[in-house]
DNA sequence: GAGTGGTCTAGACCACTGT
DNA sequence: CAGTGGTCTAGACCACTCC
């Protein structure tokens, strides 16, 4: 005796569809069928369809567009991010040449690909501290700052891989202004070595990892459904002198994005 | 001239609603109103109404149960693990005398509860390794493996603040017959002091984190709504003869979560 | 203009919870 | 039992895209 489903049919539905997909009977890329094709191949209502196609759209296999259709998901560039190695690795740079910091940043580093495959983009604006800046400053509301939006995305995929807002003191990086032209971006050794220019020296780096849904600006511009959620990462870098010199955040794909931290532990002296 | 709301009602309804609660004119664990109550307050059809809240569960505001109603959740216990400094302290806990260690666990170190306030639940089952097991700990599939199945609740709320699958090698744990049974949990000193007892040290811990959607036991187990995201966390813990030794899958509902790594760096030595 | 997905209606039956 | 949320139907109109 075949047991009964007692699923809901629109999961059943979604559950065939995402097996087609997986097992690559629709192809990535390929329009799905139309929500009234599937609601009469099916037997079931629009409604019911639809259901089905947002489970699908949550799991990331689908993307649909208004007035055009609905596709088969690419399988996504995936990132794995080592923070820890990372961090030490751009400190380390900061100290090279000028011509060994040139041959690559630290995106290739996570992600393998070559820094012709990149697409850099960089926007400067100077901003007052909301309360939440200042706070993580532990500078008074309405402090300047220095705000940079960066993403960096793929050739072969339009979507950035990562979105993300640095802050720094305004009169700290005034200094050198150079720093204070986007014209400069992409800047060879990156965020460590343009601090380096103004005498700062980092001694270690706090990183606040949260999941949490996208805003609508944020799902447009990473490229993912309603219902994919969003890696936070709040990066807070804090030089000897044990004051905040940075502060960034730093928003992936959920789907995505890995990040890696390692923690090298002290040896017991028994 | 007043500007015409174009975003579709049942947005504009679960912002209503947002409001309603941000604000406390719905207390938290009060009912809400039914949905037929609000397809007719509102001149909504019941669908749309539908339609509003479930955003207000995406954005985890309202918890919907079956045959039962609606209600405004409690804003939740938050947690802030901070990863780097937890692990090298239940390293340093783990050589202090039986009495220190029983005094307090990592978890209080995270919430800042007692231990009076928690409860705790561990389940063990002798399981073979399946592949992505046997390939995290570098062995072969179909290896045996003690699993570990973990939660801890305040006893001020239900819901667990994380879940967390841990796996040993068998053989590894098994010179030690105490390790092997439920019933010594929650041990004094937790894992690390269980992998002393059997000559084990650590050298590094590998976190490995991801946000994506929880799977309906998740869901059911970490109390959240469907469209909230889980942080999911694998640590692998490594010794000093470079030998896996715990592998960890460690689940968090991502609406409550945060993850805390900190990078100390090397001086430069100019 | 034809076809697509997004919104919306007015019903219906069901499973589940409380009394 | 009545009331709740979960599923489902058979329609409708809209904004949008592409030809």
């Amino acid at each position: 005796m075949i047991p009964r489903d007692w699923r809901p049919r629109y999961l059943q539905l979604a559950e065939e569809l995402r097996a087609q997909i997986v097992s690559g009977k629709l192809v990535q890329g390929a329009a799905m069928p139309s929500e009234t094709e599937l609601a009469e191949s099916s037997g079931l209502s629009r409604t019911s369809v639809r259901n089905a196609i947002r489970q699908l759209r949550e799991w990331g296999l689908v993307r649909a567009e208004q007035g055009r259709g609905t596709y088969v998901r690419a399988p996504r560039q995936r990132i794995r991010r080592h923070n820890t190695e990372r961090y030490q690795w751009e400190k380390d740079r900061a100290l090279l040449d000028e011509g060994q910091r040139r041959k690559t940043g630290g995106t290739e580093h996570d992600t393998g690909l070559t820094v012709d495959d990149l697409k850099f983009h960089a926007e400067y604006a100077q901003v007052p501290a909301d309360d939440d800046m200042a706070n993580a400053f532990d500078l008074p509301t309405g402090t300047l700052l220095l705000r940079r939006l960066y993403w960096t995305s793929s050739r072969h995929e339009s979507a950035p891989l990562s979105v993300s807002y640095s802050y720094l003191p305004y009169d700290l990086v005034a200094a050198n202004p150079e720093l204070l032209d986007a014209e400069n971006e992409p800047w060879p050794g990156g965020t460590q070595h343009q601090l380096f220019t103004v005498g700062v020296e980092l001694a270690r780096i706090v990183d606040e990892v949260r999941a949490r849904p996208p805003s609508p600006d944020e799902a447009e511009l990473l490229d993912i459904e309603p219902g994919v959620s969003v890696l936070a990462l709040r990066k807070t870098s804090i030089d000897i002198t044990d004051r905040v010199v940075e502060v960034a955040d730093i928003v992936f794909p959920g789907d995505r994005t890995e990040l890696v931290y390692t923690t090298d532990l002290k040896r017991w002296t028994t």
